[in-house]
DNA sequence: ATACTATGTTAGTCGAAGCTAATAGTTAAT
DNA sequence: ATTAACTATTAGCTTCGACTAACATAGTAT
């Protein structure tokens, strides 16, 4: 017997990026809406709908017709992961790569859904590490940043 | 007026991903089959041969039904540009984050459709950076082999 | 209470990229 | 020269994720 509620849910990056936009509206006011998702994600109500039904099926949101949109538990933690593996890349492009913001926020939405877990993990200590080396050596980053320049 | 071979041509992930194949088959052996194409990118016969009317189309390969397949100028050129970029990340990744040839590239192959121009230069020089910081200092080897195992 | 505006839903279409099954062309072997 | 085996092509179908246009519901203001 399968148990439902902890089952492998495969996600396509489209649905993952509805997903992630979720959350963090939720997390901002409670619920989330569609006009709002389409405005975020720049696409049409029409389309978040027929994410929103998928997202539904995989039990990873509460979506009744007309009434607010909130997440599952395991739709939160989905969503949790998700956020994590933007966070890590856009650190380490802004962080160490100087990115700028903007196109920190644009690498990572894109990226995020096509690393394996192990890089991910890998990215984040790799981070932390040479964080770590700043510290210990001022040359560091002020070579680091003339390369990049 | 525009110069048709010049003009910027746009490719999804997967052209990308046809047309790289390509470019690797016409150095290895002269020319590329659709039969290899297939078996390379685990698709059958009648995907490839959609996808190669596809870049016929936007002039990046010579292909005459029952004839040989090679690559235009054009083709070359943005052939030539997503290896170098498969190969920036494959190099990070097992150079620096020490994944397995394996993983790192499978990750490559995702990934390298989905960063902008100017992060990958900043991996590329990053990784320069990195492999002169080795030298200069015997312990940055050490201490990062520690952290990712 | 009606009507206006917001917002949400449904139906139907499109393009990309895969698939299978059937057909056609090419090459080599008897 | 015919046939077998390989290789390439076409037709037609599927799924995904977008779109438009039309319609339905809910909330607000008069």
């Amino acid at each position: 017997m399968v148990n439902l509620e902890t089952a492998r849910v495969s996600l396509t990056s489209s649905q993952e990026n509805y997903l992630k936009t979720i959350c963090m509206e939720v997390s901002q006011n409670g619920y989330a809406k569609m006009s709002d998702i389409a405005d975020l994600l720049s696409v049409k109500k029409s389309s978040v709908n027929a994410a929103l039904n998928v997202l539904a099926d995989k039990n990873l949101i509460n979506y009744k017709p007309y009434s607010q949109i909130t997440l599952t538990p395991l739709g939160f933690k989905k969503a949790k992961e998700i956020i994590k593996r933007f966070e890590v890349m856009y650190n380490f492009f802004c962080e160490i790569l100087k990115l700028s913001r903007e196109e920190a926020v644009a690498n990572s939405c894109r990226m995020e859904h096509a690393m394996s877990e192990e890089l991910f993990r890998r990215i984040d200590k790799f981070c932390e590490f040479t964080k770590e080396v700043y510290g210990n050596d001022p040359n560091y980053r002020k070579r680091l940043d003339e390369l990049l320049s």
